[in-house]
DNA sequence: CTCGATTGTCTAGCAGTGCTAGAATGAGCG
DNA sequence: CGCTCATTCTAGCACTGCTAGACAATCGAG
């Protein structure tokens, strides 16, 4: 039965490689971009077959932003492991969670912006989810209100969240990103 | 030379009529349902009449968007005006804002979340969205570092705006937003 | 009061979208 | 080799934003 091993191999060789030109297509010139006949064209398959990996378009965003959340897990833990937990270790938290969304601008919006069809803040929330959530919430815990860490990480998180969305979308000027960050440290972590 | 007049008159009315039906439509369907034919049809006239008023789609967003952050102001204005300005005026206005987000979901949209073609934070950026942000800033400023007052004020409101998006994507749990509120209001507002 | 010109509005159409039914193709097995 | 069946493609649907050109209504001049 090799055979339908082999066949099994480069099915999934090809689901791989759907998510990956969706998101090259999407980084190099937004999500208005990627259309179902584009993204055909590029793995030169027809639009149909698409279909017989995901339900829709709305389910190829999802695995692209499925991939965000373990990469933005890694980023957060690199800067987390740095040093020891305290003001710094929240700062260079804040700081690789802007850089991750300003150096993969659709990724972050597949993530968070875009309709994706990912459950959150439900027992069914993908693992790479829950795990990123985590990797932000423990440095952060200690500075909460002792029964409030959930709450206290969701608050900031959301900052830093609104921080990037309106700089993005040109809302905010974005040279004085840096100092903003600083400034919502400063309030968060002070005792 | 009163029928010229008159028909600016009509016009004016029917330039209304698309922004108002545009926006209605938004809140009660979502945007995605606001296509060129539908607004055509609830205003009967045909779809080229809507390109005799806005250059596009776009442009109608733009408008509806005019009128939120008019709206959004005076909400705000009645929050700011009940009592002196301290921690309670800070938290009433977090409450006005993040109810004026949850009552007008396509509005808010509109302003903050979709593209409306509106120049923000430049010289050429619309009185009425200039207005609402001074209203947001004056009562808060008291409560930032002397010559920040700017920063700081952009990073409360990053943080609204932020808890607003990710509340009403599902991506936090809603019930406990005003416990989420007190805490960024806490934080922001002390010393 | 009629006639041309200027508005204003509509019909019909373009190129694009997400998605799918049914035809055509190809590979595996007896 | 020929049959079967899964895979892939062609062609099409109903929809989108937007626009050219036909048409009708209104106006001012004679």
């Amino acid at each position: 039965m090799s055979v339908r091993e082999r066949k099994e191999r480069e099915r999934a060789h090809r689901h791989q490689l759907i998510v990956s030109t969706a998101r090259e297509l999407a980084e190099s010139d937004g999500w208005d971009a990627v259309t179902t006949r584009r993204l055909a064209d590029r793995i030169e398959y027809s639009q149909p077959v698409l279909y017989s990996h995901f339900r829709g378009k709305k389910e190829i965003l999802g695995a692209v932003a499925l991939e965000g959340f373990a990469e933005l897990t890694s980023a957060l833990r690199a800067a987390a492991s740095k040093g020891p937990a305290g003001r710094s270790t929240v700062a260079a938290l804040a700081r690789a969670y802007t850089g991750f969304a300003t150096d993969n601008p659709a990724l972050y919006d597949a993530m968070f912006s875009l309709d994706n069809g990912l459950p959150f803040a439900e027992e069914s929330t993908p693992a790479p989810l829950q795990e990123a959530f985590a990797v932000l919430r423990d440095p952060l815990a200690e500075h909460a209100h002792p029964d409030e860490p959930g709450l206290f990480v969701e608050t900031f998180w959301a900052a830093l969240h609104g921080l990037v969305t309106l700089t993005r979308a040109g809302r905010l000027p974005a040279e004085r990103l840096p100092d903003r960050l600083t400034l919502l440290v400063d309030r968060f972590v002070s005792h």
